[in-house]
DNA sequence: GTCTATAACTAGATAGAC
DNA sequence: GTCTATCTAGTTATAGAC
């Protein structure tokens, strides 16, 4: 939008990112942010408007890109099946891995980004809700059409609640990013490694007989 | 404390906790509760001290009975085992049943007590931090000793993470409760099943093999 | 124990000079 | 585009009457 004035914007929004992660927005004043970032208090109404507004930009920036990616993964995955069934492991991939290498790319808000994103899974904030979760819905649609077509014997209620809980699995996980837990242990070696380790979980889980539906899928293949 | 005054401390409780859970500490002012309580402004601070220890009793309130009924349950697991290795699949019964039942008891805060549990798993709050962390330490530790038990072919860090994960999926299924989830979809039924379903979800998880340490399980047993 | 009044402070937003 | 000064409204906490 402007030509190249306005480094300010970008400052802000970083330095607004960082905050809002460490303290969760409501704890974050305008002033904290204008200071910490070096510009005047009256930029943030100037750039964005409101507090609010500012808010909707520092989420849709990050949650943008990350349903790109799942939405092209899965459109990489769906072509190579063509009129198959998906593989099980390669729906969750489209899924999860690119969640995990955001969270782990400083340069994509890393391990920030992912406090921002747990956050907002549980935060009532009106803004939050309207930016990401329309977002959010898309990318959920989306994949559990596909994880159903995966393992046709699981019901639409099994693929929801497997894919629900997985989902809060890994945020909680992403959460732990430069976070110290309770062990003394670290979040593991390599985005590759980490994701590879969590697909498996997942497939695992989403393969659970489950006890009411063991019946209903033996018949159902 | 008080021989039988002071309805009011306890209906600033429960109603700290309604408000807290739906707006988060931080956006509910003490005049809100005092008003949706019924009580005076000054109550809070008369009965609490300051708004922070008014928080602290709200998260303890709910957060020493999970504890003391996680561990009761433990016990049995336990004992029932004696020197055998406790069975998986009870071990994560007693780590979580009594976590959903909680959540689907109005009457020990309900979705609410799960909205301040997820809420208390990423907030930096300094209050929660020392009042929930603590306890929730305790039975991590003793979960994952029982765990390693059940499973003896895993490193502590397979039964680290996969643990940390369940933890995750749980509390946000959990926060589900009373929200209309995207699709239309509703928590089940009744704690039994849901329960049931979980954790046999949890098992197989548990029990899935991960690329690296599929060699090592093999041997071990 | 309960309440009113108010102190002491901080919030987000903006008007207007530069 | 940037800054200072300021406005209005909200916050927690408390002093002191009842």
């Amino acid at each position: 939008m402007n030509a190249g004035a306005s480094g300010a914007r970008d400052r802000v929004l970083d330095t607004a990112e960082r905050l809002f992660a460490e303290r969760g927005p409501d704890a974050v004043s305008v002033r904290d942010i204008t200071n910490a970032a070096g510009v005047n208090l009256a930029a943030i109404n100037y750039h964005f408007g409101s507090k609010q507004a500012l808010i909707a930009a520092v989420f849709e920036r990050r949650m943008r890109p990350l349903t790109e990616a799942r939405l092209r993964a899965l459109d990489g995955v769906e072509a190579v099946a063509g009129d198959q069934p998906p593989k099980l492991e390669a729906v969750l991939d489209a899924l999860f891995r690119p969640a995990v290498e955001q969270a782990l790319d400083p340069a994509r808000g890393g391990g920030t980004f992912a406090k921002l994103m747990a956050r907002c899974l549980i935060e009532p904030n009106a803004v939050v809700e309207q930016t990401i979760r329309s977002d959010f819905e898309t990318v959920v649609k989306r994949f559990d059409a596909a994880l159903m077509r995966a393992m046709p014997g699981l019901t639409a209620d099994d693929v929801f609640w497997r894919r629900h809980w997985l989902i809060g699995a890994l945020h909680h996980s992403l959460l732990m990013l430069g976070r110290k837990p309770p062990g003394g242990r670290r979040l593991p070696l390599d985005i590759e490694s980490y994701a590879e380790r969590f697909v498996a979980f997942a497939a695992a889980g989403f393969r659970a007989v489950l006890p009411g539906e063991s019946r209903k899928r033996s018949q159902a293949k």
